[in-house]
DNA sequence: CCAGAGCACTTAACCGCTTAACCCAGCTAA
DNA sequence: TTAGCTGGGTTAAGCGGTTAAGTGCTCTGG
């Protein structure tokens, strides 16, 4: 098919393994054949095969990328900063997406074995211990979100959804709210569990009995089931936290459908601060979290743990903010 | 490092050549042999080495894909119905984000060369004549979109903008809008400049005067500065056409900036109905172009042109269908 | 004058697979 | 009986690179 490097070699007049040092820039090679190689090489258009190449060397200089769902708004900065990072880092960067699917999930990570990553974020919580021993019997480095604790090739990014939660419900408190709902994920994930675990604990810290929990899918349509379903509850709560931005989106339209206004009968904040967050109406309260500094985080974590010869997890810790909008505000006065 | 065949091979009492056989189905083992190969591969747990079996077999069974903005909410669906559609028909797939820099796209091409796809499906417009000929040198089968003429190993998605630009602006006319002003996207690229074309073309039809076109670079940013420009302009156009939904939402955003209710003062329309449109508020009214059916397609198409002894570029095309929503709605009433 | 050290290359042995070619027992058919 | 399949394997030659080991040179110092 296309050109090999024997044919640059021959036609250079060196040998492949001249032609190999060049191009890896080992500096064995003198000026004048350097330059000559290089000539032959853009002259008649080679490139390397990477499948070759990765073979020989028995090094991919790959990381992958995990996630549940590319269509969330969430994730498209984080892959883009870690695949841009990546690169930086002299990687080769690929991506698998889950769709929240185990069978899937198990496929992603089969594949980046398959593809010898020398490591991989995942950023998706389904996912089954037995694969991740896997991936640690190949050492291959792992960087995680929130769950699994560190080891020796596991690092661990840690968003801070604790305090995120925290400051919204310190914040809904504050504007008078003394029922707040929160609308969940799905319920088996751990991540789940553990920001509903956090909702309820910052709940009680302020002496307020954690509200209905409603779940949803983290999906638009989930928000927009639970708003319905929110918007007929009696009493009704005066504020929805909901897990992340595309449900509060999905809350906003259901309550609205529902025949509530809001801010002003009841107040939405969402998480994650994806541009919707800002481009809906009104404009979402959320929580920001850096998802650029996320891939970029990923990406050096899992350069530092796959390049060190005894590899020591670290954990890595990505600040939450709120952010301020319009679905958010005064808790409306009862009417008792 | 990891297992290796060989390793499996003496495990299961076997030559190399019968386990790649098993793993083939090549048919070519009796099913006791079948059968314990099998399990003696999930015994030791073992994968493939995905670039040997690559190289050995001279084919990638690779399927590439370059978008110009992964975080461009048309891209993650396409991508996502892409993959899993590659996926499908056995293909791997590996994604380059060209974030509208000529650079970078010429280090995707490179890249989809250097992996040896069979086939790329290029969604962006800032690519080279030299690389497509580069590509089509190497008989790597691409699809364009909109762009470049049908070739060989050339198939085109045509996403029928034409049709699309003409409902708009028919609807609007049937509104009674006269001065509809166009946000076009980046100046230099052909996609863009067929796009204004059309519009001209389409407001000639209807005996209106084309302008002003304004340009942005198809994100919320240069739609917003769009929207600030257009509600200062006197006599200000009563609708104005987006060459995509982010576009829209920010000159919807400028516009609210600038004093102007929309669609009260002024109506706006949007391209691609991305879940955007949808979402923001007021609610877009947007061009739908089936972008699961893009990626699909695309993906269809490779496989066609790599798999044909003789291949054919084909045209594809995909339907666009006005949908209305409440950002637009008749033209106010002239003061003069 | 020669051993030894560098330099600038070449030679060739892999990397982990696939696959064409070959092998052989057991059958069938002539 | 024997030639000719055929099903179920094995052997070994690559795929296109990398890289350790080797080969001439020239240069230097004792």
């Amino acid at each position: 098919m296309g050109l090999t490097i024997r044919d640059v070699a021959k036609a250079a007049g060196v040998s492949t393994a001249t032609v190999s040092n060049v191009l890896n820039k080992t500096g064995k090679v003198g000026p004048r054949t350097n330059r000559l190689v290089l000539l032959t090489v853009k002259r008649l258009g080679y490139f390397p095969n990477a499948h070759a190449r990765h073979l020989a060397s028995r090094d991919s200089r790959t990381l992958g990328i995990i996630v549940s769902d590319i269509v969330n708004p969430f994730f498209p900065e984080v892959i883009k900063s870690f695949e841009t990072r990546a690169r930086q880092l002299g990687y080769d960067a690929i991506l698998s997406d889950t769709n929240y699917d185990p069978r899937r999930t198990r496929e992603a990570a089969e594949r980046m074995m398959e593809h010898n990553v020398r490591g991989v974020a995942i950023m998706t919580s389904e996912i089954s211990s037995q694969l991740i021993q896997e991936l640690e019997r190949r050492r291959i480095a792992v960087t995680f979100l929130d769950l699994a604790p560190v080891r020796g090739y596991v690092s661990k990014l840690r968003i801070d959804y604790f305090s995120g939660i925290k400051q919204i419900v310190e914040y809904l408190h504050k504007s008078g709210h003394r029922r707040i709902a929160f609308i969940a994920g799905r319920p088996k994930l751990k991540s789940n569990i553990a920001r509903m675990e956090a909702y309820e604990s910052c709940m009680r810290d302020w002496g307020l009995e954690p509200g209905p929990i409603v779940h949803g899918d983290l999906r638009y349509e989930g928000g927009l089931a639970a708003g319905l379903h929110i918007a007929k509850l009696s009493p009704r709560p005066t504020a929805v936290m909901a897990v992340n931005d595309l449900t509060a989106v999905g809350v906003i339209k259901g309550l609205l459908k529902g025949g509530c206004r809001v801010p002003e009968d009841i107040s939405v904040t969402g998480f994650d601060n994806t541009r919707l967050a800002e481009y809906c109406n009104p404009s979402l309260t959320t929580v920001d979290i850096h998802r650029d500094m996320l891939g970029q985080m990923a990406a050096d974590a899992l350069h530092e743990l796959s390049c060190s010869a005894n590899p020591q997890g670290r954990e890595y810790h990505i600040p939450a903010e709120l952010i301020l909008r319009d679905s958010s505000g005064p808790a409306p006065a009862e009417k008792s």
